[in-house]
DNA sequence: ATTATCTATAGATCTATAGATAATGC
DNA sequence: ATTATCTATAGATCTATAGATAATGC
């Protein structure tokens, strides 16, 4: 059920680096707070990662397979109608520590270099970004929605996932699974009145 | 129309700061990057603005400035019907440079002082978010929507106002006025068939 | 012998300050 | 005298490497 117990140092490394990233982004955050955190020295880090590029590059692996798992199990538990789907996907999400992906993919990302940049683009496509769009597609072969572009449709339930992540934050938001549903619900019934 | 003719040196620094931050956000960014892109000394910069931090405070002033007066001018020649004031409101983000919005409130504004991080918060608040919720408390009133809490609303236009400013970075992208239509068209109508 | 840490530090930045210099305005 | 630049550099990081050290495993 949860797969946190022991945790030897190389995995307790990771852990931290992805708590730290997430809360203030990769070029903030030095490799003095990582160690601080885990409670060693900032040299010793380089005895598990080669270098804060190649830990970074591991905690974007890992969250991402993380996502493509827990997405893929929400989905198969969802059944087939969209409504349902989409409440997974977004349960999913609310369930986990914030990706911030715009933040990332914005900020973080082109740090690195070139040939990075584009083959963590890919692994964050196949796994958050198309399982979605494969919801879309699949919903409008079944006629259950009209036809707009799959891409723009995953591409906007994912931003509001980003930015419900960030109004979570400020003083007088609504719990994050009521923003959740919400945005369900205007998605597939949009605004009209009754 | 056009008001960027002479630009002295103090509104060239802001220019380009503005260009710079926008692209790689604050921490990635350096003063002398900035001085390089003007032309001039990295010591230099100092002359016009007493610190970075100082600097970057100015540009998103200002930024957010544009935004409340441009986003008012849409929204007062749009009338008063709520897929004209959204397709202005989208019209108005899509004709600007992207701000994205997510990253700089998530990674760069928490960089500063909590005090200049709440100061900047509420400008961004009445500049931008507020504009936007109180168009759908008005379609509220009017009866053209159903009741969702406007805040919500509001949040979820802009969140897809940043993604569509990332998307559009992205190879295969729609055109943003294309992505931006199908917003409010998502958003009003929903995605039942017919 | 291997594993996992440590201390110490090189080398590369980055922000910001001090003080010089040249051009312009009174 | 003021304005707007410049050179030079102090002081504070930050990443990464070298080499020592202690504990464990063969």
């Amino acid at each position: 059920m949860f797969d946190q117990v022991p945790l030897n140092a190389r995995e307790r490394v990771l852990s931290v680096a992805e708590m730290l990233f997430r809360q203030r982004g990769y070029n903030v955050v030095t490799m003095r707070d990582i160690a601080e955190e885990v409670g060693i020295r900032q040299a010793s880090l380089y005895y598990h990662f080669p270098s804060k590029e190649q830990l970074f590059i591991t905690v974007i692996e890992q969250v991402f397979e993380r996502h493509r798992n827990g997405l893929h199990r929400a989905l198969n538990e969802a059944g087939s109608d969209l409504r349902m789907q989409l409440s997974a996907a977004s349960g999913w999400f609310i369930s986990q520590p914030p990706i911030h992906f715009l933040s990332v993919m914005h900020t973080d990302m082109p740090v690195l270099s070139e040939q990075e940049t584009q083959r963590l683009s890919l692994i964050a496509e196949y796994s958050i970004f198309e399982p979605i769009r494969q919801v879309f597609i699949m919903a409008q072969e079944q006629g259950q929605i009209r036809y707009v572009k799959p891409n723009l449709l995953a591409g906007f339930f994912l931003s509001i996932i980003d930015g419900i992540n960030y109004a979570s934050t400020l003083p007088e938001a609504s719990p994050k699974d009521v923003m959740a549903s919400e945005m369900v619900s205007v998605l597939l019934d949009g605004l009209q009145p009754q």
